[in-house]
Formats: structure tokens, C-alpha cells, sequence
RNA sequence: GUGAGUGUAGCUCAGUCGGUUAGAGCGCCAGAUUGUGGUUCUGGAAGUCGCCGGUUCGAAUCCGGUCAUUCACCCCA
């Protein structure tokens, strides 16, 4: 049979595991230091769990788990006759791979709200998936790195992720901008409109505004039923780009000045301190359809064309759909796929690999060979990374392998190294060989 | 879920109007060079032209189907 993987899905080559890690490592490191916890959480959840929390297009896109055994003997026979897909899935697949990492925390919230001290904040990287048509920056498989604090609806964390995204971003060398708005905001627009009922068909058209342009919005929004009256309203207000500007446009929607008022809160905690990146407010900010009900973070990185490489926001009552109302939450998300790929076409990723492999032992001879293999062992005991080519001979050979794994230094032993009791130690990349003991090569090799 | 493009050697691709034994570059293997890699030179291996069917004296080439893949939309990281 001829070897593949599922569409969406990848390997990942040394190379490339060394730079996913690097950025992992990086995020890791940041959130550690604001005082976010780790959490794991299965792949796989009760299919329950997960349908009905991202929509149609959501569950469209969930992967299903069959039943073990014999799954068809249980199967819903009336489904099965009609041809009702979604009637059957719900007989034969009991379980489903996790959609993101949001809803399963607020599951792991929910199942051990008694062990838990709030506000909680937790960090949770680990891969989901999709069932969607891949393209580029859209996998199957992809990992999100997920903050979260619950318990707590103190604008403060919205400055720390904010501050988060700020430090990360810095951290990797990426130029971004990180735009914030807020729900509400949207919401005191669609009242001051007069359209409240057609707040989630405003925010999906205004959503688009990046890529289909002003006119594009007003036509979605036509389209969507929204009176053209409204629709003007609504435009004149989207042209204040400053928070001051939106107090008096939304001077009759306490919800939009509630939203106005976070944000200024937010800004002030902010105030004074340093943010490398640029931190905007952006009123047409809306973040697709989800669960978000104050503040909202999207991050765009600058100079390459690419979807936004992180998101996120307040939910007011996520974990409401699991039996716990009232529970305030807000968390951000890094794409750590599209991040991999911004730092790739922006050439950002250090060149120097300290994890790498420092020398290469390569022998003539067998007696060589065990003698090689003992100063080896010497060298990896101080600490070096050290390897040997498993069999003495051809140096040719040995040498391409040392080209191939781009191995800095290469060490040659043979009779007169055995005797002298030195090694002959060559860089390869310049070329140059001097003959040192065993401890004088640790000394150069730990610069 | 909707629409478009592309499938030829390990990789990137060329292949004229349908016409003899399907090519190149890179990579790979061997030698020039038995204590020294990259460069150079010489030689070599490697393809069911995605798969199935149709048209034709003849198909990598035209047609239909199918699978894979890429891109756009929907949605999203």
C-alpha cells in the first residue's frame, strides 16, 4: 500500500519540531510568568458535550467517533432507513474529537467546581480539530494555545491578556496589531440602530469589513434584512474611531456606554506602562458569532497576508450550558499554526540551534571505533551533545552524514589519535583541525 | 456544504498537432580520491505518465468517471 496521511494533517520534520517547539516554549514561558497553570484534557469528549456549542457550522465540522464493537446493531433503524445522517451519528458515535479548548475547560470547570479556587486561571496547549476543507493556514489538525481566567469578571485580566499578547508577540519578533473592542459596544450600535434583534447579523457583516470593504458590509447587512435606514445608522456610528466619539453616538444604550466604560477601564490599567506592539480600539471588531458578551482581542500580524494568528474575549455564562450559571470567564488564544507560518515567511525563527548536535565521532578502524566510543561517553558526561558514526571506515561517508546533520565539529580517531592520546578535532565549516585531549575539547566545545 | 484548478522519476517541473525507446534540473548510488566533507568531472539506478473506462490504426496528450491534492467561498486559528 502506498504510505499517506488524512487530508489536513501533517508530519513534522526535526527541523520543523525544533521551530513548533520554540514557540510553544516561548508562549509557555510567558503565561507561566503571569501565573496561568497548566491543564490537559482528553481528545475525545461526549459528543453531547460538544454539539450545539458552536453552531451548525460547528457541529458540521466536529469529528464524530464510531462506536466500538458492533456499532450497527445499536443503531437507530429508523435513521438508517431514512437516510437521517445526523439521526444516526447520535445511534452509532458516542464520542467526538474536541472542537477547540474553551468548551472542554469549561466542562473540566463545571465537573470540579468544589476542588477549585477562583479566579482560576489555567494554560492549555494541545491540538484540535476540524472537520473543514484544509487550505492554506487551515488544518485538520492544529493546536491552540488557550488562556483562561474563570470566577472573576475584573477588567484586570483583560489587561493582562492584553499585556500577554503584547510580551509573546515581542517575544518571537513579530510585529502585530492587537485590536480590542467589546461586545457591547456592538450591542448599544444595534440598539442606537433600533435593530437589537439583529445584533448577530450586524456583528457577522461587520466581521467581514477587512475583506470585503464598506460596501460589501452594507450590502451583507441589506441582505440580511436590516433596514437601510438602520443600516446608514449604523455606518455613521462605525466611523467613530475614537471611544470619546462612540459616548455621545451611544448616549441611549446603557449597554454601549456600559461596553465604552470597560474598555476605558482596561485602558487605564494600561496606562503608563509599556507596550511594544500596537494595543487599538477598533469598533469594527466583531468576532463572528460566539459566545462573547464584554471585551474582544483579535491580533493581526503586519506585513504578510494572513488570517488573524490569535483571538479571544469575555464570556459572560459559558459554563451556564453545563449547569453552572453565573460564572464569569475571559481567555485568549494563540494560533500557533499560522503563527509557525507568519515566522517562516517573515524569516524570524533564530538561526543558532543550541538544542542541535555539538560533534560527531568518526573512526578508521574497529580498535578506533571502541576507543572513539569511550571519549564519547566522556564528552557526553560533561554534558556535550555528542554522537558517533555507528561503523568505522569510509570517511567520505561519515563525512556527508556530518554534512547532513549539519554537525558543527567533527572529531577523527585512529591509530595516532590512540596513541597520543589526543583527538584531532575538525570544524566543518571552516575546515580547520587542531589536535587537543579529551578535556581541552570540552572546554572548546562548552564556549 | 458550494465553485474552480492541478495530478509525469524521491523533489521541482518540461513534454509541440494524438505518432518510434517519455526528458531536464536537483537529489540518490558508484568512481576519480584507501586519514578528511561541501566544489568539480565521469558513470549509474530510478517512471503502471494518479486510477478505471471510452474514442482512435495509435493516448502522457482528446472525452467520461473516480480518487488525491491545491485554491476561493462558507466558516475559522
Amino acid at each position: 500500500m502506498k504510505p499517506g496521511i488524512p487530508k489536513g494533517t501533517r508530519d513534522f520534520t526535526p527541523d520543523q519540531a525544533i521551530k513548533r517547539n520554540y514557540i510553544f516554549d516561548t508562549i509557555r514561558s510567558v503565561f507561566t510568568k503571569y501565573g496561568f497553570q497548566p491543564i490537559e484534557t482528553p481528545a475525545m469528549e461526549n459528543l453531547e458535550t460538544l454539539t450545539g456549542k458552536y453552531g451548525d457550522e460547528g457541529d458540521r465540522l466536529l469529528f464524530k467517533v464510531l462506536n466500538n464493537g458492533d456499532y450497527l446493531a445499536k443503531a437507530d433503524e429508523a435513521a438508517l432507513e431514512n437516510r437521517d445522517s445526523n439521526k444516526l451519528t447520535a445511534s452509532i458515535a458516542r464520542r467526538g474529537l474536541r472542537y477547540d479548548l474553551t468548551v472542554p475547560f469549561a466542562r473540566f470547570v463545571v465537573m470540579r467546581q468544589n476542588e477549585l479556587s477562583f479566579p482560576f486561571k489555567r494554560y492549555q496547549i494541545q491540538p484540535v480539530w476540524r472537520a473543514d476543507r484544509p487550505q492554506r493556514g487551515r488544518y485538520q489538525e492544529f493546536y491552540q494555545c488557550d488562556v483562561d481566567v474563570v470566577g472573576s469578571d475584573s477588567l484586570v485580566y483583560e489587561a493582562e491578556l492584553a499585556q500577554i499578547y503584547d510580551e509573546v508577540f515581542t517575544c518571537l519578533n513579530i510585529p502585530v496589531r492587537i485590536k480590542i473592542n467589546n461586545r457591547k459596544i456592538l450591542n448599544g450600535i444595534a440598539e442606537a440602530a433600533g435593530i437589537p434583534d439583529k445584533l448577530t447579523d450586524m456583528t457577522v457583516a461587520i466581521d467581514k469589513l477587512d475583506k470585503i470593504g464598506a460596501d460589501g458590509v452594507r450590502k451583507e447587512m441589506m441582505e440580511r434584512g436590516i433596514p437601510e435606514t438602520a443600516v446608514d445608522r449604523i455606518e455613521t456610528i462605525l466611523k467613530n474611531t475614537s471611544l470619546e466619539a462612540l459616548k455621545s453616538e451611544l448616549a441611549a444604550s446603557e449597554t454601549g456606554l456600559k461596553g465604552v466604560t470597560e474598555l476605558e477601564t482596561v485602558f487605564d490599567y494600561l496606562s503608563g506602562l509599556r507596550i511594544n506592539n500596537e494595543l487599538a480600539f477598533d469598533v469594527t471588531l466583531a468576532r463572528g458569532l460566539s459566545y462573547y458578551t464584554g471585551c474582544i482581542f483579535e491580533v493581526q500580524a503586519l506585513g504578510v497576508q494572513m488570517g488573524s494568528i490569535g483571538g479571544g474575549g469575555r464570556y459572560d455564562d459559558l459554563t451556564g450550558i453545563f449547569g453552572l450559571p453565573n460564572v464569569s470567564g475571559v481567555g485568549v488564544s494563540f494560533g500557533a499554526e499560522r503563527i509557525y507560518d507568519v515566522m517562516e515567511e517573515l524569516n524570524l525563527f533564530p538561526a543558532d540551534n543550541p538544542a542541535g548536535l555539538k560533534v560527531l565521532f568518526m573512526a578508521f578502524d574497529e580498535a578506533a571505533h571502541r576507543y572513539a566510543f569511550r571519549c564519547l561517553t566522556q564528552l557526553r558526561t560533561a554534558g556535550i551533545n555528542a554522537d558517533i558514526y555507528p561503523e568505522p571506515g569510509k570517511l567520505k561517508k561519515q563525512m556527508k552524514y556530518a554534512n547532513d546533520r549539519q554537525v558543527p565539529f567533527v572529531i577523527l580517531v585512529g591509530d595516532d589519535e590512540m596513541q597520543t592520546g589526543k583527538l584531532a578535532l575538525k570544524d566543518m565549516a571552516s575546515g580547520e583541525q587542531v589536535t587537543l585531549s579529551v578535556e581541552e575539547v570540552v572546554k572548546r566545545l562548552r564556549n
